[in-house]
DNA sequence: TTTAAAATGTTGCAATTGCAACAAATACTT
DNA sequence: AAGTATTTGTTGCAATTGCAACATTTTAAA
C-alpha cells in the first residue's frame, strides 16, 4: 500500500498538514466514526489501525464495503449518496487525519512541490483502490457461492504470493464481504474441503488446486 | 463527468500532450481495442465515443465491468491482474488518447501549472470512478434479482434526477451488468410491471414506487 | 476463572435462480 | 425491401441459495 506521504520529508509533511488544517483523531477499537466529523467534503487518512466501512441494508443485510488499514484513505468524496447510510467502524485502536477535500483540491500552492507530490500520492492510492474495487466486482459477479469463494481465495493467494494465507477477518465477515448467506457459505466450504480443493485451520487457508 | 482538461487552456493542453507523448487513436464502432496498444502502463482518455470494458469468464459468463464515455479514463493501472482478461469494446466510433502512466507520474514538471492541474483533474475523475464502483457494489450485493433491479433503477433515477430514464444499453447488457441470468431478469421485470412498480416502453423506464 | 457474547457448524425446507429451448419482435445489412 | 442477426419474451425444471433454528466452539469481558 502506498504511503500518502511518500517522497515528502517529515518537515514538509508538517507544513502540508498545517496548510491543510488537518485534524488528528484517535478512536478506540470497535467504535463508530461518525461521518459527520466535519460538515463538508472530507478525506480521512488512516495513520494507524484498521477500519471497516459497513452498510446496513433495509433488508437487514450487513455488507462490508471495504476494510482499510494504515495508509488507506476514505471520505465523503469516495462514497456515493453522500455516505449517509454507511458506518465506519474501527477494528483496532485507530488514528486518523481528516482533511477538507475542497480545500485540498482548491489550494493554490502549485509552487510547493510537497503539495504536488501529495496530490500524486493520492492519485496513486485512489487508483489502487479502483483495482481493489474491480477485484471485488470480479468476485461479486460470480454466480455461485463456490465460484465466489474460489475467486476470493485466488485473489487473496495471488496478492500474498502464497497458496497459504490468513483470512483478514472472521468467516462471518467473509460472508458479509461476499454478500452471501453465512450458513450457505459454511456448507459450501465443507464441500470444498471434502472435495480436496482447500484446507482450513482456523483462519489459515491453503489452496490445494492448481488453478480453476 | 469531469473533463480531464478542465482549467487547462487549449494551448497548454497541446503542450501537455506533447510533453507526455500522447498518442491519438480512432476506432470504428464495435471494434476491440487491444490492451497491448503499448507495452507498459498506460492511461487512456476517451476524447469521443463510448467504450465497454468486458470480462468473459471461464464459465462462459460475459460481464460488463464498466461503460465509459467522453472524458472517462481507463488503463492498465486501473485494472487488476494486468488486465489480461479484459476486452475493451467500442460501442460507437471512438477516439482515444493514450498516455504512458509511469511517464505521467514521474514527470518532473512541478513548475508547470497545467501539469499539476491535469493530475488534479485525474484525481477527481478517479475519485468519481470509485463512487461509481461503490454504487455497482451496492447493486451486486443485493441478494435477489428484484432488489438488484430496484437498486439499479433507483441509482439511475437519482443520477438523472428523473423518475423516467432510458437504459444506456440493451436489456441483455443490463443482465450482464447486474451479473444475473437474462431470462430470469426478464421474468422478474414482468412481475415488477404486473405489480405496478415500474413501467417499461422499449428502453424507457419509469419508476412508479416512491422509495423502497 | 467464570460467564457472557460472538462465531462457527449443521440441516431441512421453501424460495429464487440459472439453464435450456423455444417463439416473437426488433434491429441491422445489403 | 428482403433477409439475417440480435434482442426480447416465456416457461418447465433442476440446482442453488437463503432462512430459520439450533448445537457447539471460540473469544472476550468481568
Amino acid at each position: 500500500m502506498t504511503n500518502p506521504f511518500k517522497n515528502i520529508s517529515e518537515k514538509n509533511q508538517e507544513k502540508l498538514l498545517k496548510i491543510l488544517e488537518a485534524h488528528r483523531f484517535n478512536f478506540r477499537k470497535n467504535s463508530l466514526i461518525l461521518t459527520n466529523i466535519n460538515q463538508g467534503n472530507f478525506i480521512g487518512i488512516i495513520v494507524d489501525g484498521i477500519l471497516q466501512i459497513i452498510k446496513n441494508d433495509y433488508n437487514g443485510n450487513r455488507i462490508i464495503i471495504e476494510e482499510l488499514e494504515e495508509g488507506d484513505i476514505f471520505g465523503t468524496s469516495l462514497f456515493p449518496l453522500q455516505n449517509v447510510e454507511y458506518d465506519i467502524l474501527t477494528k483496532e485502536d485507530t488514528t486518523i487525519l481528516i482533511i477538507d477535500y475542497d480545500q485540498l483540491i482548491n489550494l493554490q500552492q502549485d509552487n510547493k512541490e510537497y503539495y504536488n507530490q501529495f496530490i500524486k500520492n493520492l492519485l496513486e492510492i485512489v487508483t489502487n483502490k479502483i483495482q481493489e474495487k474491480n477485484e471485488r466486482i470480479e468476485i461479486l459477479t460470480k454466480k455461485t457461492i463456490r465460484n465466489k469463494l474460489l475467486e476470493y481465495f485466488n485473489i487473496a493467494s495471488k496478492n500474498r504470493s502464497n497458496r497459504t494465507f490468513y483470512l483478514p477477518f472472521t468467516f462471518t465477515d467473509l460472508a458479509d464481504f461476499l454478500a452471501i448467506d453465512r450458513s450457505a457459505m459454511s456448507r459450501e466450504l465443507k464441500y470444498l474441503k471434502e472435495e480436496g480443493f482447500i484446507e482450513i485451520k482456523g483462519k489459515r487457508i491453503t489452496l490445494l488446486f492448481d488453478k480453476y
